[in-house]
DNA sequence: GCATTAACCACAG
DNA sequence: CTGTGGTTAATGC
């Protein structure tokens, strides 16, 4: 039934592994779709596997200060999501939520723990992965404590034309609390400079509809902070 | 002082 | 859930 063969986390991480190999993995793996808004895991429950982003983007959330909600960042498929859950205490530190439409594989540890065993290149593709991402968040937290709000705006957006969706024109998966939640600031705000950057032609906001108009102009609120 | 930034509140779609 | 407007507090010329 299952077939893991062509799966994008073989080509991803894994290509090495045999025939054999690979059995194993589809006996043990389950996979699950999640529409937008529906949890994928909870802070404070006990992990026992491992998630594969196989389709779709995610937000990473954490319940911080006061109840105050703080969205960590989004991942999009193809990656891993909870492998720094799977060590410790085995709880859950943060929240996992799709805000599109996502299929997610969930692969039991000690079969992960095996896989890990028999691949060097498996193994060392997730150590490059959770390398890059210390360093991006090293970068994120110079931006989150120096910049100022307008600057953390167009970071998010820049964010999503460049990276998210590649494209200069996008819905925005979040809603302005959601954004907010992002960069630690207030809805309202988020409100007030999308309505200011439409104003100065940078760019165009429908709702959700966001189109970038002077790429340029982002950019350097960007670097100003 | 005066300007800027941003949070909090209230109220209208 | 959003957009606006008023108010207030902090910070920096």
């Amino acid at each position: 039934m299952k077939d893991c063969t062509n799966c994008q986390f073989n080509l991803y991480a894994a290509k090495t592994f045999n025939k054999e190999q690979l059995s194993s993995m589809e006996d043990n793996c389950s996979g699950k779709t999640f529409k937008k808004g529906e949890l994928i895991f909870k802070e404070g429950i006990t992990c026992s596997r491992v998630s594969l982003l196989k389709e779709g983007l995610v937000k990473i959330h954490m319940v911080g200060v006061g109840g105050r909600e703080q969205i960590l960042k989004l991942v999009k498929a193809p990656n891993y999501i909870g492998i720094p859950n799977t060590v410790g205490d085995k709880t859950y530190h943060y929240s996992a939520t799709a805000i599109e439409e996502t299929q997610v594989c969930f692969i039991g540890l000690d079969n992960f723990k095996e896989l890990l065993h028999l691949s060097k290149d498996f193994a060392y593709n997730i150590i490059a992965d959770f390398c890059k991402n210390e360093i991006l968040h090293f970068r994120n937290c110079i931006h989150k404590t120096q910049k100022q709000s307008a600057g953390l705006l167009a970071d998010a957006l820049l964010n999503f034309a460049n990276n998210i969706y590649e494209s200069h024109s996008f819905t925005l998966p979040l809603s302005r609390q959601e954004m907010a939640d992002s960069f630690g600031t207030s809805r309202e705000n988020v409100s007030r400079m999308l309505s200011e950057f439409q104003r100065d032609g940078i760019i165009k906001v429908d709702k959700k509809e966001i189109s970038i108009v002077n790429i340029k102009r982002l950019e350097l609120i960007s670097g100003l902070g």
